[in-house]
DNA sequence: CTAGGATCCTGTCAGC
DNA sequence: TGCTGACAGGATCCTA
């Protein structure tokens, strides 16, 4: 399920297969999951692919953009001469495509790009270049922390009275965190899930923008969930989260940094992981 | 304003 | 084996 590191890292696996590719034709298999008409890119060539929050905009010649977005499940894969896949890791990086999850597919003058989503959270949605800054997604969108300044993101954190963790997954307050990279961010900087955001002092505030963006970069360096660290050197299947997590998915493991335990809570209605002893 | 729940879907897993 | 409920890396909408 797809967060900021992984969209960013399909976006830049993408780039040398699909930018300069022309769109021949488009097959949808799921309606919802392409807004707009197929026949209006039919012929574009793409020009680029750029990135706002977890929101994929790919550019076409035409004047109109692809928006992605992947929700929980979503996945790009294209194969042509080599296979790239990214977005939700399961075993449509490896299986024969399209298959029962395929949604739509694009087919380029040079190989096909699958739009696969076992739950149809996601979707392409085909917009004029001009509105993209008026898509309510992307009009509401927070700055990403590379962008935020720990005073600003102070002051927005004043205003509100959530739980920090439901402030860190809302796209308003802070652009790209998911249900993970909230857990890590948080782990690193020693804070409870639930302590209300009016409660977090202002250099727990700088922290934290630290703390994420160090927290995502790692991830976009070790490639997010692509098809490279879902399959392993001998074949099996690997879990790219063991490479960095040190308290999402891990309950009931001790916590590498004090000993204590790993617990699993609800926050903010999303499974929540943190250490019950160094994050009171 | 907030919390909490339901919703959109499919699939998997644990427990009986 | 089959059934049932819970849960899932997101975002939005509704109600109290």
């Amino acid at each position: 399920m797809p967060e900021l590191p992984e969209v960013e890292t399909i976006r830049r696996g993408l780039l040398k297969y699909i930018v300069h590719r022309k769109i021949d034709d488009v097959e949808v298999l799921c309606e919802k999951s392409l807004v707009g008409e197929k026949e209006k890119i039919v012929g574009a060539e793409i020009l680029g692919i750029t990135r706002k929050g977890k929101a994929l905009l790919v550019e076409l010649d035409n004047g109109l953009v692809l928006m992605v977005h992947l929700r929980m499940t979503g996945q790009l894969i294209f194969l042509g001469k080599e296979r790239f896949a990214g977005g939700h890791p399961n075993e449509n990086f490896v299986d024969e495509l399209p298959n029962k999850q395929t949604r739509v597919v694009f087919r380029l003058d040079d190989g096909k790009l699958f739009f696969n989503d076992q739950r149809k959270f996601g979707f392409v949605k085909i917009i004029e270049k001009d509105e993209v800054e008026n898509e309510p997604f992307i009009k509401k969108l927070a700055k990403e922390p590379w962008e935020m300044d720990g005073q600003e993101f102070f002051e927005t954190l004043q205003k509100k009275k959530v739980t920090i963790k439901a402030a860190l997954l809302d796209q308003n307050v802070i652009a790209g965190l998911g249900n993970i990279y909230t857990d890590e961010t948080l782990y690193m900087t020693k804070i409870n899930p639930k302590t209300r955001t009016d409660k977090i002092s202002l250099a727990q505030a700088k922290e934290i923008v630290v703390a994420a963006r160090e927290v995502m970069n790692k991830s976009i360096e070790l490639g997010g969930s692509t098809i490279k660290n879902y399959v392993k050197a001998d074949g099996t299947r690997g879990n790219y989260l063991d490479l960095f997590a040190k308290a999402y998915g891990r309950e009931g493991e001790k916590c590498e940094r004090c000993g204590g335990k790993i617990k699993k809570i609800r926050v903010a209605g999303r499974g929540t992981y943190y250490c019950e002893e160094c994050q009171k």
